[in-house]
RNA sequence: GGGCGCUUAGCUCAGUUGGUUCAGAGCAUCUGGUUUACACCCAGAGGGUCGGGGGUUCGAAUCCCUCAGCGCCCACCA
C-alpha cells in the first residue's frame, strides 16, 4: 500500500526494456509515415561501453524517442565495426600470451582465432546499450564484416577501380612498425617530443679513397675538410645517398661539386644543391635519405638518387645497417651516437623539440616508408561533399566545424586504403604469374578476365590474391547506405524509404575518418546526402580536464554508474551541461542530480496518487500496468473547486504550453541540454513547487474532481515531455497514473502539443507572474522577522493592483486578507513589486530603525538608477538619435524610478511619523 | 608555421540582429525550516566593473583593433 519514498530504478528498468522488446516498439518497417532514421556510429565489435558511448548514444536515443512520439516512423540502426587494426592487435597480443606468434599461423588459422574472439566479445557493447535504454531496432543489427556489408565493400572497391579512382603504386606511406602495416595520414598523431639534434661530420672526399680519409684523423678537426650535418635521426645514415645544400649558402660554398663520405658506412655520396634547404636551419646542410623521409624522397626523385631502404617491417635495421643489423631503430640511435663520438665524427649534440608522428592505434613512432599500396583518388569525390556542407544541405551542429571540414576537403590527399593486416576485407585483386593483375569479385571472375589478357598457359591456381585488406573506414564510409543494403540493391524498398538518414551523432575527432567520407560515398552512390544533420558531441573529460581513457584509469564504469543512479539518472547526468561541440567535464555529482530529479518526479507522483482511489501502485517492483487501478470511487476527491485551484490550473496550463513551445524550439536547434533544463525547471519549480502547492488540499481534506483531473492531465503531459530523456521512470509512472491496456506505452504515445486543452482557458491577465514575487516577498518577511508560517498575516496594497491572483496569494502566503488601503498601518513592513507598494502590519514587533535603514538603502539604489536614466535622457544626442521605442522605454524607466522613490520616501515618512 | 575557436558568479554554461524583462540558469555556498509527497527535501539569501587595454556609437558582454591566457585542427623544416 505504502509507496517507498525513494525511487528504485533497477527492476523498473529491466522490466520496461523487456516490455518494449516484446511489443516490438523498436522495430521499424517502411510505411506511409514520414521516416526518421539514425545509423549508430558502430562501436568496435570487441569494445566495451565507455563514457563517450554513453553520451553519444543517450543523445541518439533522445532524438529517436522524440521523433517516434512526434508520429514519425523512427528507425535507429545499430551495429558494430570490425575495427581491423585494433581487433587484430588485441588478438595478436592475446595469442602472444599463449605463446603463439602470428607469423607461425596461416592466414586462415589466424582468422579463425579472430572470429573466435569476435564471437566471444562481440556484441557485449550492444547489450550494454540496452541497459542505457537505447531504442535501437535490434532486428537490424549489422556488422561491417557480415555478408551483405562485405559484399558491398568489395563491390564498391571494384566499382571505384573501374572508374579509375583506385590505383596501386609505390608511395611514401606512414608505416606502423608495431602493427606492421601502412596507415592513412589520418591515423597518424603528431606529438611534440623532446629529442636531440645531432651534428655529424661528413668528410669531404677529394679524390682519395674512403678508407684513406677515414683513417686520417688529424684532419678531422679542420673545418674545411668536412660538412656538418644536423639530423634528429642519425640511425638513418645507412640510407643516405646524397647531401644537399642551398646553392646560395656561403657557409657551405666549399662543398659545391664535392663528394662526402657518410660516416661509419664509408659510402661516397654527392653534394647536391637545391633551394629546398632552409638557410636558417641548422648548418644549411641536409643528409638525403630518400627511403625514409618524405622530403628526401622528393629530392631523390628530382636528382635520380638511389633509394636504400634500411629497415625491416618491424623497425629493426636490415643488412644495409651493417653491424647494426637486427637491432631496433632507437637502440641503434643510441649506439651510433657513441660510435660516432668515438670516431670523432660527432661535432655536437643539442637538445631539440620536434614533432613526431605516432600511430593512433599502437602509439609507436611512425616510420616513413616506401611501399606498394592501394590509393583512392579523393579530389573528384570531395567536390559535391564540400558543397553540401558549405551550403547547409548537410547541417553541422555546432557550425564551427564547417571551417575544419572545408580546410581538409580543399587540401584533400589521396587515401591509402590498403592495410597489411589479415582481419578485414581482403582486396579483390589477383596477380598474374608473369606480372599484372586483375580486379574482380571472385577468383573465378578474375580468372576469366585474366585469360583474355594473357597469351600464355594460365590455370586458376596461378592467380594469387592480394594479401592486403582494406582500411576499416573503407567499410564504415558506406554505413548509412550499406545497412539498408543500398549498395547491393540500389533500388530496394528500404533504402528508398530510410535514406537519406536524418541525424548523425558523432565525435569531432572522426570528422575526416568517417563523416567526410560518408558524405562522399553518399553522393557517389546515392547522389544524395547521407544525412541532413550532424550533431558533434564533445569529449568526456574528468574533473581535472583530462580525457577519459583506459590507460589513465579515470573513467567510471558506465554499468556501475547505472546501477548506482539508474539509467535515467545517468542519462540526465550525461546531458546536463553538454551542448553540442562542448567538452563534458564529467562528475558523478551530475548523475546524482539526475537521480535526485527522478526521485522528485517519483514523489510528486506519490502526492498526486495519494489523492486518488485506494489502490495506488504498490511499489516499483511489482506494479503491473493492468492491476494498478480499480473502478472504485475516488477517495478524497469531490466538492467544489476552490478559486485558488481554478486559477492555479489556468496558470499552469499556460505555463506548460509556453514551455512545450520553447522546448520544441530548442530541439529544432539541437540544443538538447537546454531542452532538458527547461523540462527540469518546469517539473521541479513550476509544477512541484508552485502548482502542486497551490492546489494541494488542506491536510485530510479531499481534492475536487476538476482540479484532480486537470492535475492528472498535466502529469501525463509532463511525463510524455520527459520521456525521451528519461524513458524508464516515465514509462513506470505513466502506467501507474491511469489504467493502460496491454500493449500501450508512453514511448509510442504522442508528444504533448499545444494548445493543451483547447482554446477556452486563456492565461490570466493579472500582471504576469507578479504573484510569485509577492509571495516570495512575504516569505522573506516571515524569515527575517521570525514569523512562523502558521501565523496568518494581513497584506495591504497601496496603489494599482490586479486582484486576479488573490486567492492563490492568500493560500500560498497564509494571509488572512488582502486589503486595498490608502495609507498603510503604522508599524507595517513594506516592499515593492514593480511600482506597487505592499505592506504587512506587524504590530509592536517591528523594529523601525531597522526598517528605515533598509529603506534608506533601497532609496539610494533607486536614486542612483534615476540619476543615470535622467542623464541619458538629458543627453541631446541620445534623444535625437535613439529610436522612439528606446526613448519611450527610458522615459518609462524614469517615471517608474520616480514613482518608486516616492513610495519609499512616503514609507519612510510614515515610519518617522509613527515614531 | 598556418587556420579556427574560447575567456561571463566558486564550478559548468546560456546570452539570437548592439537598446525593456541584460547581466541570467543549474550546481555549489550561506541562513532558516521536518508529525501532514520528497533531507535524493522545502523556503529565503548572498555572489560577476562579462580576461586586460584601446576604439566605433547617443548606447557595447554583444561590433572593430590590440595584448594576455587556454583549447582544437591542419602542416614534409632536417
Amino acid at each position: 500500500m505504502e509507496i517507498a519514498s525513494n525511487y528504485s530504478p533497477n527492476e523498473v528498468e529491466t522490466k520496461w526494456y523487456q516490455y518494449w522488446m516484446e511489443k516490438g516498439f523498436f522495430h521499424s518497417e517502411p510505411d506511409e509515415r514520414e521516416p526518421y532514421t539514425i545509423v549508430i556510429p558502430p562501436p568496435n565489435v570487441t569494445g566495451v561501453l565507455h563514457m563517450g558511448h554513453m553520451l553519444n548514444n543517450t543523445i541518439q536515443d533522445i532524438l529517436v524517442r522524440r521523433a517516434r512520439m512526434l508520429g514519425k516512423n523512427a528507425c535507429w540502426v545499430p551495429g558494430t565495426d570490425h575495427a581491423s587494426i585494433a581487433t587484430e592487435a588485441k588478438v595478436v597480443a592475446k595469442l602472444a600470451q599463449e605463446g603463439i606468434k602470428k607469423t607461425d599461423l596461416t592466414r586462415e588459422q589466424f582468422l579463425e582465432h579472430v572470429w573466435e574472439w569476435t564471437h566471444k566479445h562481440g556484441g557485449i557493447i550492444l547489450e550494454q546499450l540496452k541497459k542505457l535504454g537505447a531504442s535501437c531496432d535490434w532486428e537490424r543489427t549489422c556488422f561491417t564484416m557480415d555478408e551483405k556489408r562485405s559484399e558491398s565493400v568489395i563491390k564498391v572497391f571494384i566499382d571505384l577501380y573501374n572508374k579509375g579512382l583506385i590505383y596501386r603504386g609505390v608511395r611514401m606511406v606512414n608505416w606502423d612498425p608495431a602493427a606492421k602495416t601502412a596507415l592513412s595520414d589520418e591515423e597518424v598523431i603528431h606529438k611534440e617530443q623532446s629529442g636531440k639534434l645531432y651534428y655529424l661530420r661528413y668528410m669531404i672526399c677529394d679524390g682519395g679513397i674512403a678508407g684513406e680519409i677515414a683513417g686520417r684523423s688529424p684532419q678531422r678537426n679542420d673545418a674545411q675538410q668536412y660538412a656538418v650535418i644536423a639530423t634528429t635521426r642519425p640511425e638513418t645514415i645507412f640510407g643516405d645517398t646524397a647531401v644537399c645544400i642551398n646553392p646560395n649558402d656561403p657557409r657551405n660554398a666549399h662543398l659545391k661539386g664535392k663528394k662526402v663520405i657518410v660516416p661509419i658506412v664509408n659510402r661516397e655520396v654527392p653534394i647536391i644543391e637545391d633551394d629546398y634547404v632552409d638557410l636558417e636551419f641548422g648548418t644549411g646542410c641536409l643528409k638525403v635519405t630518400p627511403a625514409h623521409d618524405v622530403n628526401d624522397y622528393m629530392l631523390g626523385e628530382k636528382y635520380g638518387l638511389e633509394i636504400l631502404d634500411i629497415f625491416n617491417d618491424d623497425g629493426t635495421l636490415n643488412a644495409h645497417g651493417l653491424q647494426y643489423e637486427g637491432k631496433d631503430r632507437f637502440e641503434v640511435r643510441k649506439q651510433i651516437e657513441k660510435d660516432l663520438e668515438a670516431a670523432g665524427l660527432m661535432e655536437k649534440v643539442e637538445t631539440y623539440e620536434n614533432k613526431v608522428g605516432f600511430s593512433e592505434r599502437t602509439n609507436v613512432p611512425i616510420e616513413p616508408k616506401l611501399s606498394m599500396q592501394w590509393f583512392l583518388k579523393m579530389a573528384p569525390l570531395a567536390t559535391p561533399a564540400l558543397d553540401a556542407v558549405m551550403d547547409d544541405t548537410i547541417q553541422f551542429y555546432p557550425p564551427k566545424f564547417k571551417n575544419t571540414y572545408r580546410h581538409w576537403m580543399e587540401n584533400i590527399k589521396d587515401w591509402n586504403i590498403s592495410r597489411q593486416l589479415w582481419w578485414g576485407h581482403r582486396i579483390p585483386a589477383y596477380y598474374l604469374p608473369q606480372g599484372g593483375f586483375v580486379v574482380a569479385y571472385t577468383k573465378e571472375e578474375a580468372y576469366k578476365k585474366a585469360l583474355s589478357m594473357v597469351n600464355y598457359q594460365l590455370s586458376i591456381e596461378d592467380l594469387r590474391q592480394d594479401e592486403d585488406t582494406l582500411d576499416t573506414w573503407f567499410s564504415s564510409w558506406l554505413w548509412p547506405i550499406s545497412v539498408f543494403d543500398g549498395i547491393n540493391e540500389p533500388h530496394n524498398k528500404e533504402i528508398d524509404y530510410y535514406y537519406p538518414t536524418n541525424d548523425l551523432v558523432t565525435a569531432p575527432e572522426i570528422i575526416f575518418f568517417w563523416v567526410a567520407r560518408m558524405i562522399m560515398a553518399g553522393y557517389e552512390y546515392r547522389q544524395q546526402p547521407c544525412f541532413k544533420n550532424v550533431y558533434f558531441t564533445g569529449i568526456v573529460r574528468d574533473k581535472l580536464g583530462r580525457k577519459m581513457s583506459k590507460s589513465l584509469g579515470n573513467s567510471p564504469d558506465p554499468i556501475e554508474l547505472m546501477t548506482k543512479y539508474g539509467a535515467d539518472g545517468v542519462r540526465m547526468g550525461m546531458l546536463l551541461s553538454s551542448p553540442a561541440g562542448n567538452d563534458l567535464p564529467f562528475d558523478e555529482s551530475l548523475c546524482e542530480q539526475g537521480r535526485n530529479f527522478n526521485n522528485k518526479i517519483w514523489n510528486a507522483f506519490r502526492l498526486v496518487k495519494g489523492w486518488s482511489p485506494p489502490t495506488p501502485l504498490r511499489g516499483a517492483s511489482d506494479a503491473s500496468p493492468a492491476e494498478d487501478n480499480t473502478k472504485a470511487p475516488l477517495r478524497g476527491v469531490g466538492g467544489l473547486q476552490p478559486e485558488s485551484a481554478k486559477i492555479a490550473v489556468r496558470w499552469f496550463e499556460h505555463k506548460l504550453s509556453q514551455t512545450i513551445e520553447s522546448i520544441n524550439d530548442q530541439f529544432d536547434k539541437y540544443r538538447i541540454s537546454e531542452a532538458l533544463m527547461e523540462v527540469y525547471k518546469l517539473f521541479w519549480d513550476e509544477f512541484s513547487s508552485w502548482y502542486l502547492e497551490m492546489v494541494k488540499p488542506a491536510y485530510g481534506q479531499p481534492i475536487d474532481t476538476k482540479t484532480y483531473e486537470a492535475t492528472l492531465e498535466f502529469f501525463d503531459a509532463l511525463l510524455r515531455l520527459l520521456h525521451p530523456f528519461m524513458p524508464f521512470i516515465t514509462e513506470e509512472l505513466w502506467h501507474a497514473l491511469a489504467e493502460r491496456k496491454d500493449g500501450e506505452s508512453i514511448m509510442v504515445s504522442p508528444a504533448p502539443r499545444t494548445p493543451l486543452r483547447g482554446a477556452s482557458d486563456s492565461p490570466l491577465e493579472g500582471g504576469g507572474e507578479d504573484f510569485k514575487e509577492i509571495i516570495s516577498n512575504i516569505r522573506t518577511v516571515r524569515l527575517q522577522k521570525n514569523i512562523p508560517n502558521k501565523d496568518s498575516l494581513e497584506l495591504q496594497v497601496l496603489g494599482d493592483y490586479n486582484a486576479d491572483y488573490n486567492p492563490v496569494i492568500l493560500k500560498m502566503a497564509n494571509l488572512s486578507a488582502i486589503t486595498k488601503v490608502a495609507e498603510k498601518t503604522p508599524n507595517a513592513v513594506s516592499f515593492l513589486v514593480k511600482t506597487t507598494e505592499f505592506a504587512i502590519p506587524l504590530g509592536n514587533t517591528l523594529n523601525v530603525e531597522e526598517e528605515l535603514e533598509r529603506l534608506q538603502k533601497e532609496l539610494a539604489h533607486h536614486q542612483g538608477f534615476l540619476k543615470s536614466v535622467t542623464a541619458k535622457l538629458s543627453n541631446e544626442n541620445f534623444v535625437a538619435k535613439a529610436p522612439a521605442q528606446v526613448l519611450e522605454l527610458e522615459r518609462k524607466k524614469q517615471a517608474d524610478a520616480k514613482s518608486k522613490i516616492k513610495s519609499i520616501e512616503e514609507a519612510m515618512a510614515a515610519y518617522r511619523d509613527g515614531k
